[in-house]
DNA sequence: ATGACCCCATACTGGGGA
């Protein structure tokens, strides 16, 4: 079974690239990020003859938002990550589909909003930990998809890519990374590629072209999920096309 | 970092992204 996530920098815009990543991997689960439309704005139907199924969780404002795209039924569970009383953000999906628990999230970036909006961050990181603590602690097999917005390490960014005092490479923002992975979870695409993890984001421009690049679309799984594994690829196929979304789809691979 | 991106919206300029 194949399970992917894709920062869709707006999922009206990218109607034609998502198509075209479905029938390139016909994945089973897609978890999709920046919608950048509300709810009943998210164009569903355009994916339906293809055999998907959505679910949408939109914002106002023409902000976050995340959804699940599947051809496997599935059951939302939740559309707000607990943790924080009325958070508006649309930044979390949690679904039970092939088995296992999926969450869909979007991570703050940290970058605006001054001390607040990286305090926020930081606070949707031990967030994210406090629940999927919980979801290992209940025996689901777990699977977190999703812009991080973390460069894990100096290895997942072209060097000088980002100031030091990016939000993506804090120190901070590492440390709760590594703080999810000491749950027991397992980096998909750090794991199968030790030393050559591809970049899943490029910024618009010349950093495509000349491959400059950060790595901080992640897939990370709990031990029987990571058992399973067998790839863990970056389209970058999706990347290269016209009018594309900054960031390419991650996917994985899971033995049935 | 953003003249040299892109996307959205209380739009013809500004905020957010990373």
């Amino acid at each position: 079974m194949r399970l992917a996530t894709f920062n869709v920098n707006s999922a009206r815009r990218r109607v034609p690239h998502l198509r075209r990543f479905l029938e390139r991997h016909s994945p089973d689960v897609v978890m999709l990020q920046e919608l950048k439309c509300r709810t009943e704005e998210f164009p569903a139907l355009e994916f339906a003859d293809l055999g998907y199924r959505a679910h949408a969780i939109g914002q106002t404002g023409g902000r976050n938002g995340v959804a699940v795209v599947a051809r496997v039924p599935f059951e939302v569970i939740g559309e707000r990550l607990p943790g924080e009383a009325e958070d508006a953000q649309a930044r979390w999906i949690e679904v039970a589909a092939l088995g296992m628990r999926i969450g869909g999230l979007y991570l703050p970036n940290g970058n605006s909003g001054g001390d607040e909006g990286y305090a926020y961050k930081l606070r949707w990181l031990a967030r994210l930990r406090a629940l999927a603590a919980d979801r290992l602690e209940l025996g689901l097999p777990l699977a977190l998809l999703g812009d991080f917005n973390v460069c894990p390490t100096e290895a997942d960014l072209y060097p000088g890519a980002l100031p030091e005092t990016d939000a993506l490479v804090r120190p901070e923002s590492r440390a709760a990374f590594r703080a999810l992975l000491w749950l027991g979870l397992t980096d998909a695409l750090r794991v199968l590629h030790p030393q050559d993890a591809p970049w899943t984001y490029w910024d618009y421009g010349a950093a495509f072209d000349t491959n400059r690049g950060l790595r901080i679309d992640h897939a990370l799984l709990s031990a029987e999920l990571a058992e399973r594994l067998v790839a863990a690829t970056v389209d970058t196929a999706a990347r290269s096309e016209e009018q594309p979304s900054d960031h390419a789809p991650v996917m994985i691979e899971l033995r049935d």
